[in-house]
DNA sequence: GTTCGTGTTGACGTTAACGTAAACGTCTTA
DNA sequence: TAAGACGTTTACGTTAACGTCAACACGAAC
């Protein structure tokens, strides 16, 4: 029923290696069943292993995405917890906000620099380019 | 004239500490003139380093800062070296853009994830809140 | 029965990005 | 002139996130 995968199954998908997924689980940041000795792992694990790369490519520490994993699946059932979990998820939000906000500086930044760039190659000569 | 910084200035400004200038120095990302033996730093110094720190938050390596501090300062009045220079920002644009891809998709992640843990909130303890 | 292919567990090595501490120079202030 | 405050160089230490072996297990295939 449930889909499962190989540790090669899900390196080669997210192309990272084996010992990257054994590292992850050494941290535990996955925790896949066992069949005799080999990993098994599940839906659940993938979405996880998605989340930490997909962190990696925003620049979160693995500390980071364990966090932010932590936040999905809530075993707090406890009223106070469940506050603390929500003012923690709108910490990430405002730190990812403002990250957001520099990336769109860059951004800005990277087109005018290419903008001037376009523009010196322009005048350096002149082209046929005249209409 | 023109404004000076000292590396102390800069290190309170942005919150960092001098070794971390040094650093950035050592590596090259900041070549601060000599003042005797200590270091002063100029409004282009300022920038690098904001930019330099604006990477970091974006999970920039240095080396990535170094390559996009190297865009900002056009060498190449070659042709060829022009053109060279554009594709890279292009290709750091792209990038750019798919981080910000991802970040939108764990903003919005995160977005769904407290509204259910709202809803678990609500179910879990009947309030007032009944209008 | 041995050779793949795929998996496992150690365990040591590596790189980036600084931290930390020692030992020293220079200038001003008490 | 002694003490701070601020700067310097040199050098070893540290942490995260893996890389890179080595040595072994296990099932299928030849």
């Amino acid at each position: 029923m449930g889909t499962t995968y190989s540790i090669s199954d899900l390196a080669s998908e997210f192309d990272v290696t084996t010992r990257t997924i054994r590292f992850y689980e050494e941290k535990g940041l996955l925790s896949p069943r066992r069949e005799g000795q080999a990993r098994l792992f599940d839906k659940a694990d993938r979405v996880r292993l998605k989340l930490i790369l997909r962190g990696k490519r925003l620049g979160l520490s693995l500390e980071d995405s364990r966090e932010i994993i932590a936040m999905y699946e809530p075993r707090g059932s406890n009223r106070a917890q469940l506050q603390r979990l929500i003012e923690k998820i709108q910490d990430k939000r405002r730190d990812l906000q403002r990250q957001h906000d520099d990336l769109n500086l860059m951004l800005a930044d990277l087109a005018g620099a290419e903008e001037r760039l376009q523009q010196e190659l322009a005048d350096l000569s002149p082209t046929k380019e005249t209409l």
